[in-house]
DNA sequence: AGCACA
């Protein structure tokens, strides 16, 4: 079983990404990627050495993360085979949100456990007088619902709008494409999707870069070349997200 | 492969 025996959860823990994408790129291309099977409230990506080529995508429903589960195994992302498993634990923005136990206290814990082991290697060399006084004050994830409001502010900006917070749309013969460089033309798009049966037209909004909607002439055709283009990168570093358009 | 919350 590819996934081990980690049960499913409102993350997906995403590895073997490409280590040369710069963290905030990745994170947009990942949210943009991701954002057709439901609503993101997080993506957290670290270039530490232990953690590069990782990515934790939390949803809000386990519904959706099991649609990612599914749909973006093996997924060419950025030249690499994308895995996808679900985290093991609960992520942080997930905290207060249903009044279950915040997940910083273990983290704190962990943490008063290393400062202790330092403390005593201290102790070891000379008698470590200052037993600091220790605030064990749990902080609010005040801080943390801002943060995660940020990040959805910042991105839902290059999301135009569309707020998926339903698994894939149903069939359409109409395909919505996101995650374009902004230098596509509809020319570009045509090439593409022309050469998939029953390609009817590409259609861009200038106001909105980034998106555009192709007509096929009907849903069996529009999934053909979804399947087909699904990740296909324009330039190398924006494959795009391609989903049904909503009716 | 690597499971975090810069």
């Amino acid at each position: 079983m590819l996934s081990g025996d980690i049960p499913p959860n409102q993350t997906v823990y995403l590895r073997n990404l490409n280590e040369k994408v710069k963290k905030e790129e990745l994170k947009r291309s990942l949210y943009a990627l991701c954002s057709q099977y439901g609503r993101i409230l997080d993506v957290v990506a670290l270039k530490t050495p232990k953690l590069r080529g990782q990515a934790w995508v939390v949803f809000s429903e386990i519904t959706a993360a099991t649609n990612a589960f599914r749909g973006l195994q093996e997924f060419d992302f950025y030249g690499k085979r994308m895995r996808v498993q679900y985290a093991k634990t609960r992520s942080d923005c997930l905290a207060t949100e249903d009044g279950s136990t915040a997940p910083k206290e273990k983290r704190k814990k962990q943490e008063e456990k290393a400062a202790e082991k330092k403390r005593r290697a201290e102790e070891a060399q000379q008698s470590g007088p200052n037993a600091a006084a220790q605030s064990n004050g749990t902080e609010i994830s005040y801080a943390q619902l801002l943060c995660n409001f940020e990040f959805l502010q910042g991105y839902q900006a290059s999301r135009l709008g569309k707020t998926s917070q339903e698994p894939p749309a149903p069939p359409n013969n109409i395909l919505f494409i996101q995650n374009l460089p902004a230098e596509t033309t509809s020319m570009m798009l045509q090439i593409l999707f022309q050469q998939y049966p029953g390609f009817r037209e590409v259609r861009m909004i200038e106001a909105k870069p980034g998106i555009a909607f192709v007509e096929y002439e009907d849903d069996s055709q529009s999934m053909v070349a979804m399947q087909a283009l699904q990740g296909f990168k324009i330039t190398p570093y924006n494959p795009m997200a391609i989903s049904y358009a909503k009716k």
